[in-house]
DNA sequence: GAGTTTGAAACT
DNA sequence: CAGTTTCAAACTC
């Protein structure tokens, strides 16, 4: 059985960052410090985390390796244009805008005007799951590049590429360059693909010795202590984090897709060096343009859900049901759905008017309802709830592994895991204090523990700290959310083959077992979790906006949290 | 769909 | 580091 398999439940996110840099410190340098430079990492506003970076995972990595020290960062090259407003006041900040969110959905077409500004129609492709290696299976989850709601990469995680003479492993390659296997590409000698893994490795080495954070997101976040993002958060700004590098545009404006910045939905910042640059916070033609780009991106999605009737998706309900239930769409957004980060309202009306784009007046017919989105789950699924499943999950692993173990070590262990999983799961209280009791108890309590891990000095220096404060030990920073779900990881990750020689051979023989049935037990839990949770949002669907309502009380998460709660037992 | 424009990546 | 070339996406017709 591959090491893999042999990852106790939850550990869905290995710690890839030290496992990428095993053996290549001076690499990890580099990268450490850039990742320090873009700040901690988002939790979107339901609990889901963006992935840790990057994605690549060494077979052959040490779990223990630290970052080291990393150097001082490189001051910034400042060159302001002079087209542009002063910034320092409105700097982009970390506000993670639902790429569902939407405003003012358009029925009608639009103006032909305005092709070059709408995005193309970008129809999520899930990839499959290479076989084997770890590396191949982040990859097919996620691209290494994302970071923003709207990043370049994350937009073109679905995207195919065209290349002909890269054979797809230069950074020309936007699947290369977003850590992608190519998969449904029209490229030509392709060999992004895992039967090219070798060439493969050797061109992302290249690629790295040429520029160690060349993988690395190119649109970071401002962390969301800093004072610029309670001003953006006030003022209602635009966009989340900055371009990395900077764009270099000279004729585009930046207000075309030609630019990284625009294309990642950001502002352009300091680093850039772009000539003659409108896309600033306070810039009517960025607000224009990127307004008619998210009502045409609410169209889009319109026409997507048509035909994938089933499927829990955005809008479907919007054109019919907001003529039965006007007032429907009307409900306050959550905090999760802006209406918009550019104030559209002041640049479109609800019903016909014009946009100005670089002083000509289009008109923008747009359909009779100003309607909003709502995501059909928004009020179901909460943070609490995410939580709640963890703990169901944890609590089948338990009765998983209780069920392996004589009857002596049964309940101890099983007690002392629910305990621990509980102590990772209310972590998320952003309480030190709390949290440094919670770690001694768990320190104390799983020293004896089959599944425990024991606490190694580096272990304590991670758990000990501060969740707010994970930037100690040079490591990235782990949200609680992360840390919450992480926490099994670490146990692996810290697991010693001097515990496992401490572990009676007669028990440690039933480990695989263990695992096996953990792992089918918490798939088939989860399974029949999303189930519900998707005929949930089907009720409210269809039978909105009335059955909303009694959707929310008997079909909850909380609701599907005590049937799985019933399953368990 | 072919051709052009654009700017990042790669190269010198 | 700056200038040039290569490349593929974005864009135009």
């Amino acid at each position: 059985m591959d090491r893999q398999q042999n990852l106790p439940p939850g550990s869905v996110q290995p710690n890839v960052a030290s496992a990428f840099y095993a053996g290549k410190p001076e690499i990890a340098a580099t990268a450490a410090e850039l990742s320090h430079a873009l700040g901690p990492p988002r939790t979107a506003p339901h609990g889901q985390l963006t992935p840790l970076w990057p994605p690549v995972l060494w077979p052959t990595a040490k779990h223990h390796m630290q970052f080291p020290t990393p150097p001082p960062a490189k001051k910034l090259q400042v060159r302001r244009r002079s087209s542009v407003l002063p910034r320092d006041s409105q700097l982009p900040v970390a506000e993670l805008r639902s790429p569902l969110v939407q405003v003012q959905l358009p029925l009608q077409p639009v103006p032909p005007v305005l092709k070059q500004v709408l995005p193309k129609m970008e129809v999520p492709v899930l990839l499959p799951m290479p076989a084997t290696s770890l590396g191949g299976i982040w990859n097919s989850c996620y691209s290494w590049s994302e970071t923003s709601s709207e990043s370049k990469y994350s937009a073109s995680r679905s995207k195919s590429c065209n290349c002909k003479n890269s054979k797809c492993l230069k950074m020309y390659c936007e699947c290369f360059a977003s850590g992608r296997y190519c998969n449904d590409c029209n490229c030509k000698k392709c060999s992004n693909s895992i039967s090219h893994e070798a060439a493969r490795q050797d061109a992302i080495n290249a690629v790295m010795e040429r520029n160690p954070v060349a993988f690395m997101p190119k649109i970071g976040n401002i962390p969301p202590h800093t004072a610029q993002n309670r001003e953006y958060k006030a003022a209602e700004g635009p966009h989340v984090g900055k371009h990395t590098k900077g764009c270099h545009c000279k004729k585009s404006e930046c207000l075309k897709k030609y630019c990284e910045c625009f294309q990642s939905n950001v502002i352009c910042a300091e680093n850039c060096k772009c000539l003659d640059c409108k896309n600033y916070e306070s810039s009517e033609d960025r607000k224009a343009i990127r307004c008619i780009t998210q009502q045409h991106a609410v169209f889009v999605q319109h026409a997507q859900k048509l035909p994938m009737k089933g499927i829990i998706g955005p809008s479907a309900v919007l054109s019919h049901a907001t003529e039965k239930f006007p007032t429907l769409s009307m409900a306050p957004l959550g905090r999760d759905q802006p209406i918009s980060n550019n104030d559209c309202s002041q640049v479109i009306s609800p019903s016909l008017t014009s946009v100005s784009i670089g002083g000509t007046k289009i008109p923008v017919k747009l359909g009779l309802h100003g309607v909003t989105y709502r995501p059909l789950l928004a009020d179901i699924i909460q943070i609490e709830n995410v939580s709640e499943l963890c703990k169901v999950l944890v609590q089948v692993s338990n009765q998983a592994a209780g069920a392996f173990l004589d009857s002596g070590c049964k309940e101890n262990t099983n007690r002392r895991k629910l305990d621990r999983a509980q102590s990772c799961l209310s972590s998320t209280n952003h309480d030190p204090e709390a949290v440094q009791k919670q770690h001694d108890e768990h320190v104390c309590s799983t020293e004896n523990s089959l599944i425990a891990v024991p606490v190694t000095e580096e272990r304590s220096g991670i758990s000990s700290s501060d969740p707010s404060d994970t930037w100690k030990d040079n490591r990235r920073p782990v949200s609680p959310g992360t840390q919450a779900l992480m926490c099994n990881e670490q146990d692996e990750l810290f697991w010693t083959s001097s515990v496992a020689a401490a572990i009676p051979s007669s028990t440690k023989e039933k480990l695989p077992d263990i695992y096996k049935e953990q792992e089918k037990l918490i798939l088939t839990n989860l399974l029949h979790y999303l189930r519900d949770l998707s005929n949930c949002g089907r009720l409210q669907e269809e039978k909105l906006p009335l059955m909303s309502l009694k959707c929310h009380e008997q079909t909850s998460v909380g609701s599907i949290y005590n049937s799985s709660i019933t399953r368990v037992g």
